[in-house]
DNA sequence: CCTCTTTCC
DNA sequence: CGATGGGAAAGAGGA
């Protein structure tokens, strides 16, 4: 039989320690009536990860009933606690929630006049050591050691609240030098109390209070034997301070006998009351302890109890896995979910997979041989029955890899969140489902994160998981159609995100073909460079150092050489390129530094990187396109990124040599729009002058450049000018600044804005629409792409110059460069559709940003010359003509 | 994990 | 007064 368990909490010392511990949050933890939760979240942290695992038999938090002053050490020592800081306003607003905090975690409060929390839990540890219980105490003030006994163990906070350090009396021998509990108070009678306010003894630290004690135990000895001490400074401070000694003594001495008003029995631990903590939360905004208990109660793992207070109360009816008859009774309407073990579904490992439906219920197995039974492969390839998803693009991949196409997914929840709200992209499931009240475990609680990543043993617990990520699913679209309605953005959805997430699905599973060889070769001779350059770099620094540390760099080129500094970063010199370049003539090291940055750079990013990530089976690269990411409705590239292959520099350039075709007499296609973010800048504004020169297909920069120096149409163009001009067209649709463009071409800032008055003037309508963006983004906290894709932008409104100017920026920006984005996205659909129906081989491999790249056999290529521009140039009708440019070759290189 | 740097459009 | 160009991914160093 185990001994009962007593825990006693010092309440006082803990709201310190978790108002300090999320300090740095206090500003943003503040709920809609303006109450600060910092400490109330950390000390609501603690009570989740160490009170309610302990479920103790009794449990009390002390707390302090007034300050020192009216206990008997006030009376002692007037000078007991003060000089202290007053509890700041932002913590003591919180203490009476923390109060009820305590009580709906099923623990009692407890304080009462003339005593300490340290006196409280003085005595209640001593009687419940009397009764045979088994003692935690937990605080964050270290006096508190000297209650440990073998009953009674001290809990001290470490940093935060949740991390803690364990005193027991042998702990405190091992850590203090052969000190008993009982010793700390010695120990604080001569060291003192610089937050308590006592004194100790002159000049007495903790090291010196160990070895007296280790010699005489205790005060009392040691003043008997003061006499025999041999003369020292600090003999004469031990008798000049004897009284104060013993004065600190008795205030260090927690009291273990105090008077209570209630007996221990009166403290029983309830557990958590959730009636009463439900809506506690919700007063204090804790949504993520709200989403966990309604997932805890939904997957069952709270007490029969707790279950009738879940107002939806959800019992899902997991179907027999030998029971594929089942399936075959789901209606025209299902949740689909494959679970991967991580985020790479072209590689990572299949968990599980879930189909069904609210009605009927869900068919959960781990056996993914089920899914070729002509029952369930049958849901899935039909075109009629009606898919809903999470990620249809990494959906279609994994079926894919098991040979069944997805047909007819008509609901992807992840696409629609995006949609409708670009800020929180790419979480996962649950995340995005909280939005809408509906509570789900993350997967992080089932498999853990990191290295800890397994799937539990119990198999039930993950396909309970998954099956409520199914129903999840089917509970969100209703909602989500809806508001997808209300933002105008049905067509948005249907028409190009959810198309063109199978586009993408097919582009990333066929992957493109890199030559292994190549890159090899190619990263050989990069490394004879490097050590070359290297070997430089080391003669003229005069010693060895890491070159790629931009801190150990910093130091040689700018303390120890000398050279001037050009820029700061917040935590030291900049050694950026734009820097180097400014150098160079001063010291030879600089033009070798930075070219072994590009050698560098090539070498491990670019070779080494992209080596490590070919696929063996096939030769090839399958990057993932996320789709949901970006703030203006770009894909981006990762694992790898294929949209940052080195082009600039002929160097860089060779890289793309080794992106080759799979199958031979193939060739690489490539087709980019030529301008497109201009052109899309010229049919949104409206603006005359600059659309004539897209209609009459002139040279733009040029163009800019007659318009900005005030050019005739016959004179020459300087290549400075257009160089000019083509910095200011990019201005313009970045949202320029005439600092931006200053710094860009290195002339004034009065020049700059010269050339940017210049440009609004002869160009009115796009410094128009400029306004009319910032003041669209303003009055309706967002701005819209030509396809009806939103951006919120909050920081319209801040105070803050900087956000706000970035927020206008942005409200000028993300039209353009969004619009740019639909448009390419809606001619990639178009361009599946067409090559399909041109019975073509040819195949989209790769999209960047304003280009496709494609792989097809020689033959087809006078007919995608025709194809693809027309496809392109054709995806979208506007007021100017769109333009494109198509190459070709035997590899990435030369189709560019 | 954050900072700095480089790569792309 | 003074801050000051849009969107991304990745590797290396260092706390």
């Amino acid at each position: 039989m185990t001994k009962p368990t007593l825990l006693l909490i010092d309440g006082n010392s803990l709201a310190y320690r978790a108002f300090y511990a999320m300090y740095k949050q206090l500003d943003r933890m503040v709920t809609h009536d303006g109450l600060h939760t910092n400490a109330l979240v950390a000390f609501n942290n603690f009570m989740d990860q160490i009170v309610d695992p302990m479920s103790p038999d009794y449990a009390v938090v002390a707390w302090d009933a007034d300050s020192g002053k009216s206990t008997f050490r006030g009376e002692l020592y007037s000078e007991y606690k003060s000089g202290r800081a007053k509890t700041p306003t932002e913590l003591a607003e919180q203490l009476p929630y923390m109060r009820e905090m305590v009580a709906f975690h099923g623990l009692r409060n407890y304080e009462q006049h003339g005593l300490e929390a340290d006196d409280i839990i003085g005595t209640f540890s001593r009687e419940g050591e009397a009764l045979g219980y088994s003692v935690t105490i937990v605080t964050g003030d270290r006096d508190l050691t000297q209650l440990a006994t073998d009953n009674i163990t001290v809990n001290v906070t470490k940093k935060g609240v949740t991390e803690i350090e364990r005193f027991t009396p042998e702990y405190i021998a091992e850590k203090y030098n052969g000190l008993t509990p009982q010793q700390i108070i010695e120990m604080k009678a001569l060291t003192g109390d610089t937050s308590d306010n006592y004194p100790g003894v002159t000049k007495i630290g903790e090291k010196t209070a160990l070895k007296l004690l280790a010699q005489y135990q205790d005060l009392d000895h040691l003043y008997a034997n003061i006499d025999q001490m041999k003369a020292s400074k600090m003999k004469e401070n031990l008798i000049k301070d004897r009284d104060q000694a013993f004065c600190s003594r008795k205030l260090a001495t927690i009291l273990t006998d105090a008077d209570m008003a209630l007996p221990l029995a009166e403290f029983e631990y309830r557990g958590i009351d959730f009636d009463r903590l439900i809506p506690f939360y919700e007063t204090l905004d804790f949504k993520q302890q709200l989403a966990k208990i309604r997932a805890l109660k939904k997957s069952g793992q709270l007490g029969s109890e707790d279950q009738s207070e879940v107002e939806d109360n959800l019992s899902l009816t997991i179907l027999q896995s030998n029971n594929l008859h089942a399936v075959t009774e789901l209606g025209h309407q299902v949740a689909l979910h494959i679970e991967i073990a991580g985020d790479n579904y072209h590689t990572d490992d299949m968990i599980g997979f879930v189909i069904g439906d609210e009605q009927r219920g869900y068919f959960a197995s781990r056996d993914f041989s089920l899914l070729q039974s002509p029952e369930i492969k049958a849901i899935i390839e039909s075109p009629t029955v009606e898919k809903r998803v999470y990620n249809v693009k990494a959906q279609r991949v994994l079926f894919k890899r098991l040979d069944i196409e997805l047909r007819n997914a008509t609901f992807d929840f992840l696409l629609a969140a995006y949609l409708l709200d670009t800020t929180d992209n790419n979480a996962e499931l649950a995340t995005l489902a909280q939005k809408y009240d509906i509570y789900l475990q993350l997967d992080e609680d089932i498999y853990g994160k990191g290295a800890k990543f397994s799937v539990p043993t119990d198999e039930g617990r993950v396909l309970m998981h998954i099956a409520h990520k199914a129903d999840t699913l089917n509970q969100l679209i209703e909602p989500v159609m809806v508001q997808l309605k209300e933002h105008e953005q049905l067509a948005l959805y249907q028409d190009i995100e959810l198309p063109l997430a199978s586009v993408l699905a097919d582009m990333e599973y066929t992957g493109i073909r890199v030559d292994q060889n190549q890159l090899q070769e190619m990263g050989e001779s990069l490394d004879a460079q490097i050590v070359d350059v290297e070997k430089a770099i080391y003669e003229e620094a005069g010693e060895e150092f890491n070159i790629n540390s931009p801190k150990q760099l910093g130091i040689l080129l700018f303390e120890k050489m000398g050279l001037p500094v050009i820029k700061r970063t917040k935590t030291g010199y900049s050694t950026a390129v734009e820097v180097l370049e400014k150098l160079a003539d001063q010291a030879p090291i600089v033009a070798y530094i930075l070219q072994y940055r590009q050698l560098a750079k090539l070498k491990s990013t670019y070779i080494d990187g992209l080596l490590a990530v070919v696929y063996r089976q096939d030769s090839k690269i399958h990057t993932r396109y996320l789709q949901t990411l970006t703030q203006t409705g770009r894909l981006s590239s990762v694992d790898p990124n294929l949209q940052n292959i080195p082009m600039r520099t002929e160097a860089g350039r060779q890289i793309r040599k080794a992106f080759v075709p799979s199958e031979p007499n193939w060739q690489i296609f490539g087709a980019d729009y030529s301008q497109i973010e201009l052109r899309v800048l010229a049919h949104m504004t409206g603006d005359k002058n600059l659309q004539r020169a897209f209609l009459n297909d002139e040279d733009i920069h040029s163009e800019t450049a007659r318009a900005v120096f005030g050019l005739n149409d016959d004179a020459p163009i300087t290549s400075l000018q257009r160089r000019a001009a083509k910095a200011v067209n990019f201005g313009i649709v970045y949202g320029i600044s005439d600092f931006g463009l200053s710094n860009n071409l290195g002339i004034s800032r009065a020049e700059a804005k010269r050339f940017i008055d210049t440009y609004f003037e002869k160009f009115p309508q796009v410094h128009e629409w400029m306004e009319n963006a910032k003041t669209l983004a303003h009055e309706q906290g967002y701005v819209e792409t030509l396809a009806k894709r939103r951006r919120y932008l909050p920081d319209i409104h801040a105070k803050n110059f900087n956000r706000r100017s970035f927020a206008e920026r942005t409200a000028m920006n993300t039209p353009i460069q969004g619009s740019a984005a639909d448009i390419i996205k809606i001619a990639m659909i178009k361009m599946n559709q067409v090559l399909h129906e041109h019975h073509l081989q040819a195949r989209m491999l790769l999209q960047v940003h304003d280009e496709l790249i494609f792989e097809a056999p020689t033959s087809e290529i006078p007919e995608l010359e025709e194809i693809v521009p027309q496809v392109m140039d054709s995806a979208v009708a506007l007021d100017v003509p769109l333009k494109v440019e198509s190459r070709h070759g035997s590899n990435w290189y030369s189709a560019k």
